[in-house]
DNA sequence: TTTATAATTCATGTATCGTTGAATTATGGA
DNA sequence: TCCATAATTCAACGATACATGAATTATAAA
């Protein structure tokens, strides 16, 4: 990932709005929610959210696809992990004891991240 | 951490200049740089970098502290880490078979999350 | 005290972003 | 075909963010 890449991803989560979006997808699951799901769920007009969605589509953090009048939206689960990455990447250079941290607060925060030891932190 | 608060961390990374400066501390170590050689290193203006800086600092990601005419400058490495678990949270309600890949790049990425097991991947 | 260095603050002009109402496109059902 | 629903696009106005040059504060050395 470059640094492009991931200014216009951070860019498009900076955002009030747009941030309650993609969260709503990620907790959404991979089946993802129609745009006037998330419009009622997150209650923003759907021409805003519209535009919301846009931006997020346009950073690669969601993808999109029709069903019947509705479009589906879904968050794009391997982006976000490329964004993650990129801003922990050589967090630890020079210092590895300084990152253990971090890695032990993520590995707590995806719930399925149970392939470390927590006696290992 | 709430909301408002990632909104506010993930705004101030949010950008090609600060991005690049957040990084150059998180690879610098808990040491930190001073001002000056953070603007020689990252090719910015002192006072262009200086609000940069104070972007980073209000949004709690980076650490100041005066040593002589200088001042040095360090990356909050858990604020940081907060701002990474809060996007994360919840992200595999339901589906946990969803972010296993995720925690898996993390641990790669953070270079010292050797406490996973790679074969666990 | 005077001078030089390090860094910040301030004012300003420009550019970009974000929301909204109205209009438009696309699909499904009567 | 005609109508209703779902969502997007467009134009426009207001607000916010950015970079820069000049001035200011803080520290150290002569």
């Amino acid at each position: 990932m470059e640094l492009s890449q991931a200014v216009t991803a951070l860019s498009a989560l900076a955002h009030e709005g747009r941030l309650r979006v993609f969260r709503e997808l990620v907790q959404a699951g991979p089946d993802g929610l129609a745009a006037g799901e998330v419009s009622r769920r997150v209650d923003i007009q759907p021409n805003t959210l519209s535009a919301s969605l846009a931006v997020l589509s346009h950073a690669g953090l969601v993808t999109s696809r029709r069903d019947g009048r509705s479009i589906i939206y879904s968050a794009a689960y391997e982006r976000m992990s490329q964004v993650l990455g990129f801003l922990l990447r050589d967090c630890c250079n020079g210092s590895p004891e300084i990152c253990a941290p971090i890695a032990a607060i993520l590995n707590a925060a995806a719930c399925c991240g149970g392939s470390s030891s927590p006696t290992g932190v």
